[in-house]
DNA sequence: CTCCATCCATACAGTGCTGTACTGTATGGA
DNA sequence: TCCATACAGTACAGCACTGTATGGATGGAG
């Protein structure tokens, strides 16, 4: 048997996340990770054959739990589809996920090949989402327009910096769901 | 009188926006912009203290016109508040401004000066969409979900990478409109 | 014509990061 | 006991970029 990995890949690879979800691709630095984690570069060139690797094994880690961790937690909320919308409404924008996705979404304007996966995990979730919609209104037009309001408002509720009086943002989350699933 | 600058400051900070569209602020790189405008850093130094000071001046730039470049946009779109409302869904996603946009959305995430220009520049824009919504709907919390859903849309379009099968982005950029125009 | 302000070039020192080569070191298996 | 495996440390070369110091060049004001 092999010893235990002291530092093993995966370790690199959420450390990266992380300095992904807060400064962007040009934040995930090989030493800083290495400083954070309390090691020297020589751990991570075993692991990784160059920093371009790390950002590949990070993309594959994302894009693989990227739709499916979301989709599994709107499924556990019950029969009921619009409940999972809304359950949908709540969690996405509170999930510590998040900031990854918008660095990434961010990363992919720039970065064709980012951009790719991003298309491939945004269609799965796409996908899911007129499953919901479509259950409880007819009209292909209308589901595809509240699947894009609904997907627009979980991606922008984090940038948007807008304030609403004496709302408070989940206040207003709450609204416009509710006007999605009138 | 002076000779006329061969390389003004609104030159660089011109140069700097389009570089920060394409690759965010770490992206605007002295070096490189001189290079982009044929000539070298000896001019930059002189206009600028440092490389903070441009990035402080691309962002007063950008406040000024940010908001009020799209308003106009929408204010000449005649009187129909709603026709308003459908210029900006469609100038809004095509506008060169975009890029930058985005670009300091994503930067403000892990600024805090920059969130504050840009809490000051979405409310200034949630402001005047409010007052378009409010002339064809009564209810406030109404109002409120829709400028919501309304500003979200523009906001995400860009960074969104799903597909719609038949349908073009701009057609279904126009039926999420008219859904909150209803 | 001369002077001064404006603008740009050049050269240099310094920093932060990458990648590579090489050298330990702890652990478990043969 | 010896060796291979899986890490981790050290040292070095190199690159990209910053900022500074200094020295022209150019053109209008006097």
């Amino acid at each position: 048997m092999a010893a235990p990995a002291r530092t093993p890949r995966s370790t690199w690879i959420e450390q990266a996340l992380a300095a992904l979800a807060e400064g962007g691709p040009d934040a995930v630095r090989v030493d800083v990770l290495a400083k954070e984690l309390g090691v020297t570069r020589g751990s991570f060139y075993w692991h990784f054959k160059d920093r371009g690797a790390l950002l590949e094994a990070l993309l594959d880690t994302w894009e693989q739990k990227g739709a499916d961790e979301v989709i599994a937690r709107a499924e556990a909320a019950g029969a009921d589809p619009r409940d999972k919308v809304r359950v949908l409404g709540t969690s996405v924008p509170a999930s510590p996920l998040m900031p990854v996705d918008l660095a990434i979404r961010d990363w992919a304007r720039r970065d064709p090949a980012v951009a790719e996966r991003l298309r491939r995990v945004d269609n799965r979730r796409m996908d899911y989402l007129r499953t919901l919609f479509r259950s409880f209104c007819p009209d292909p037009d209308d589901v595809e327009a509240r699947c894009m309001l609904a997907f627009s408002l979980g991606v922008a509720n984090q940038s948007l910096a807008a304030e609403h009086g004496p709302r408070s943002r989940a206040d207003v989350l709450d609204l416009a769901v509710e006007y999605l699933l009138a």
